[in-house]
DNA sequence: GTCTATAGGCAGATAGAC
DNA sequence: GTCTATCTGCCTATAGAC
């Protein structure tokens, strides 16, 4: 039960999280409703359709992680910055492990020929491999190594996030990630 | 439209077909009933409930795999095995693209607390891990190693296949898989 | 054994009272 | 504006005719 702030909001918090922990097509709006102390009907009030709410929930995400990079820029070189990035991963193991990567779950469910949320859900993998391209091109790759590095970089932690959920094993991520720092602290 | 083989055979099939291409909640029995040739209601005459078919499915994927991988060890080295994996990626990069591996998608969806279905599907991964480490041994690598590499190598594949999907772009999946072949030939 | 017809349940969405 | 009650449609599953 989110509780506090306007009902909008609270009814993204509750469809972020449960969107997150059931997937899209599990969570329904009665239980996001329920979960945001909302009248189920009063949901479309505030949204459309769900795809609207989720629409919000990308959104959301999307917000959220760019405000981590900027305070990364402001903080930290740009070697730290992707090392922070990785760590991110080994922090949120969990979580990862149990539910999949916020954006990964999603682009994998979400992904159908001509669904805008599918399409959605990718920028925020757009976002990301931009922001660690220049992070490549600060330590002094070229443009297009950078790009190469990046989905390198991004390729194996998505793929060690899936991986450890589908084997129950948070030590398939936390491994994978100390030899992808190793990687980055090499160059 | 599935046709020959016996009803069971072809409701197999198509079910393997259809949760490919849109995700196992969104393949509907009646769909699938409908791609085989066989009246809806009749499909529980051959399995008990829905989730029973998809174990079908996944088994069936097992044993395809299976024999890919018996056939690679009569005919090739551990090297070639290795980059004939790899391969098997490029050759279906059009499908990765567009629905993503039968495993990992199958995984990401299924995987949920104390679900069977995500386990069988687990399990598959879990096949290609094991032969994958008997290869890496074969080139030299103690136990312990060959391990990680596998891991390393699926993960990074899993991730370049999600990203391909994501981004809908077939090259990002092509250019990992080719920086993964370089990395094994470098062995 | 094979299939038709339908039950039962739940989802997203709406209409209209307050 | 906010919420209650309900509608429509679809999906899994079953009961029972042939």
């Amino acid at each position: 039960m989110v509780a506090g702030g306007d009902k909008r909001t609270r009814l993204v918090q509750a469809a972020d999280d449960l969107v997150y922990r059931n997937g899209y097509a599990s969570a329904t709006l009665a239980d996001i409703a329920g979960a945001a102390g909302v009248p189920v009907g009063n949901v479309y009030y505030y949204f459309r359709t769900k795809e609207s709410l989720a629409s919000a929930v990308i959104a959301t995400r999307g917000r959220v992680y760019a405000a981590r990079r900027d305070d990364w820029d402001r903080t930290l070189q740009p070697r730290d910055r992707v090392l922070g990035f990785i760590a991110m991963s080994v922090d949120a193991r969990r979580d990862l492990a149990l539910s999949g990567c916020p954006i990964g779950s999603l682009c994998s469910e979400l992904q159908k020929p001509g669904s805008p949320l599918g399409a959605e859900a990718g920028q925020l993998f757009c976002e990301w491999l931009d922001w660690l391209g220049a992070q490549f091109e600060a330590l002094g790759h070229s443009r297009r190594d950078a790009g190469a590095q990046s989905l390198h970089l991004l390729s194996r932690l998505q793929g060690a996030t899936l991986l450890a959920r589908a084997l129950r094993s948070v030590d398939v991520l936390v491994d994978e990630a100390a030899r992808a720092s190793a990687w980055i602290e090499s160059l």
